[in-house]
DNA sequence: TTTGGCATTTGACTTAAATCAAATAATTAG
DNA sequence: CTAATTATTTGATTTAAGTCAAATGCCAAA
């Protein structure tokens, strides 16, 4: 999995000054504070989110119970997928859980960036790519693992970050009842 | 969802001949009998196969049972992502469940023309976000469904594919056992 | 047409996890 | 610093789904 950042990496770090700078050109800095949206339900994702300080969460509700897809941390890119492929409407919010600073790049820009720098197709595929084997992952745990084991492996893989986030959220990620982890977690 | 697959059409429809030509020298058809494998665990899938007629399902082996993830039916495309993607051994299978007839195409011939044809990374591209599209349609369905509301919504979506497969495969593919499926299926 | 092997159903019982309710603990605002 | 929220834990109970076991149904090959 990391082979596939690495990839990534080495591709972008091989793009020439001109495509560098337009990259740049269509991001902005922008800061949220804790609590805020980035992106509301029933908004088209317009823009990614490349994460470069703080938390954030991605969430949908689901008979008035907030359902969290995913964490983003430093480094992530937080997107409603679907929404930003298809011009739908998100059925997810993207929401600060810390105070967070984000590098936002417009969509139709990238779009059409994308038409006099081909590399930029290979980024968007290499990008979505690594996305699709994480959303593999996750389904594999949940096909698989029980709410104890989904538990201990978060906190194997990602232990420093959980510290942070309030249970509830992470509960909802696991697809578990907040009491259910926090008797899960007694007994670890 | 079938917007994208419209995307998908415009963009082969506008293919020049040479591209197809080209498309059509790296593919050959193979067939299946029913219960053989078109990929086994632990090979690097170095196809991917386009269905043109029966059913083939990808599962791979969890503590000695068989969950399966994808069915897969005429004009779907099977291919074991993650491994296809990264060069890593397959932790799926992916099988033949009825006599079957493929397109298979050979990855790194792909790989190649992509370089002299910037149109087939766009098409990576908009196949590699459809299928990330439905694995979080699906993962939202783990995420929120009780056993007998995922079995509903299979019946709904793909109701004349269901009668041809085993309930086995079709438990398995839910995340339930064979026994609760049985049940779910005398309340409807 | 019978038989042996799958596929499916049914029954009895167990278990993981949800729900409802209340008690602590920990933060945050005034 | 204390009150007021918010977060977490604990307890009692219910429920969805799993497991084990057996019965029945359904073909397909001899």
């Amino acid at each position: 999995m990391n082979e596939h950042l690495k990839k990534i990496n080495a591709l972008i770090d091989g793009f020439d000054a001109e495509t560098n700078s337009a990259l740049q050109a269509i991001s902005k800095t922008k800061k949220y504070k804790k609590g805020e949206f980035l992106l509301y339900q029933g908004e088209v994702c317009k823009s990614s989110f490349w994460i470069e300080e703080g938390i954030t969460r991605k969430y949908y509700m689901n008979e008035k119970k907030e359902v969290t897809t995913e964490l983003l941390f430093k480094h992530d890119l937080a997107v409603a997928f679907s929404s930003y492929v298809s011009n739908q409407p998100s059925r997810e919010f993207i929401q600060a859980i810390t105070d967070v600073t984000v590098s936002c790049m417009d969509k139709n820009a990238f779009q059409h960036l994308k038409i006099n720098h081909p590399q930029l197709i290979q980024l968007d595929l290499l990008m979505t790519e690594y996305y699709t084997m994480w959303l593999e992952k996750r389904l594999f745990e949940f096909h698989t693992l029980s709410a104890m084991e989904r538990y201990k492996l978060l906190l194997k893989e990602q232990p420093d970050f959980i510290r942070h986030i309030p249970l509830t959220y992470i509960a909802s990620y696991l697809g578990i009842s907040l009491e259910t982890l926090s008797r899960v977690r007694t007994k670890i």
